[in-house]
DNA sequence: AGCACCACCTGTGGGC
DNA sequence: TGCCCACAGGTGGTGC
């Protein structure tokens, strides 16, 4: 489900909506959704907490507390949504509630049960246990010139697989990157080592071209994908490519789907070099 | 290094 | 029409 931009949506709707909220005992419907600490101990530590900030690495939504960091990543149908009178909106796929002390909530809900939640005591605790393996934030922390260093180091990757990799860059998921290839017509096999100068300053900008599309429409709903009060995103009616198997290119040729990365991918094969 | 594959889950849509 | 299986906005582990 979400990518940087659908992550970012709720971030930026969570932070208008419960900054300053303090947290009464969680509900853990699912207690296997708490990677860490012991659920017992994070419903323990959770209660009385009282939300500072929302930021955001990647796709990781981390929110800063008075006495720790809350982290939330909703892998593929995770949904974390907003309840003025603490009701969820449905009860299906509810994994944990997280009630506030003047009776609203949170809800985190996730048909795959995929997503998980962390409760960390300080940043050191969410760089070593966390975000171990999460490289820099492709939208707030990689400007062209990081960008260009870091493609250097990784010269026999192809792009796709690439760019998927959160460890190169965080945020970058199937859809986005789909059609951030597709805008500066390069090619989902090509090797990193490959890209001329010129290419290599039109995917940054592609790259951050899309996700900010993307975030301007409230992100993509394919299929699940909600925000933080339940509405869609409205991205989907500006993919160039992605889904659109069959369908001509603005130049005329289809647009073929292939597997890339272990990915459905897709890409207009006479564009794309 | 980099890549292919599997596992984790549940639902659904396309093909037969 | 109905059934089945490939596939789905992600990631971590394994093994080549």
């Amino acid at each position: 489900m979400p990518e940087l931009p659908e992550v970012e949506t709720i971030r930026r709707e969570l932070e208008a909506l419960v900054c300053g909220k303090t947290f009464t005992e969680p509900v853990l419907h699912m207690p296997s959704t708490i990677k860490r600490p012991a659920a017992e101990e994070f419903s323990t530590r959770l209660t009385g907490q009282r939300i500072e900030r929302f930021d955001r690495r990647g796709k990781y939504l981390v929110i800063n507390l008075d006495r720790g960091i809350l982290v939330v990543h909703l892998r593929m149908t995770g949904n974390l949504s907003y309840s003025a009178n603490g009701l969820p909106y449905e009860e299906r796929f509810l994994r944990v509630s997280l009630p506030f002390s003047d009776g609203s909530a949170l809800h985190y809900s996730d048909m795959r049960r995929f997503g998980r939640l962390w409760l960390v005591e300080d940043e050191e605790e969410l760089e070593t246990e966390v975000l171990k393996r999460i490289g820099p934030d492709i939208l707030n922390e990689v400007d062209l010139e990081k960008f260009l260093e870091l493609l250097g180091r990784r010269e026999r990757s192809r792009l796709k697989a690439l760019l998927l990799d959160q460890g190169f860059a965080a945020g970058m998921g199937n859809i986005y990157t789909d059609e951030c290839l597709y805008r500066c017509s390069i090619h989902p096999r090509r090797q990193a080592g490959t890209l001329s100068r010129s290419e290599a300053e039109d995917l940054y900008a592609a790259i951050q071209e899309v996700l900010a599309d993307g975030i301007e429409y409230g992100g993509t709903t394919f299929r699940d994908y909600r925000n933080a009060s339940g509405a869609i995103g409205s991205f989907q009616s500006k993919l160039a490519v992605y889904g659109r198997k069959g369908e001509k290119c603005r130049c005329g040729t289809p647009i073929e789907k292939t597997k890339e990365a272990g990915r459905g991918t897709y890409y207009c094969p006479n564009c794309q070099k």
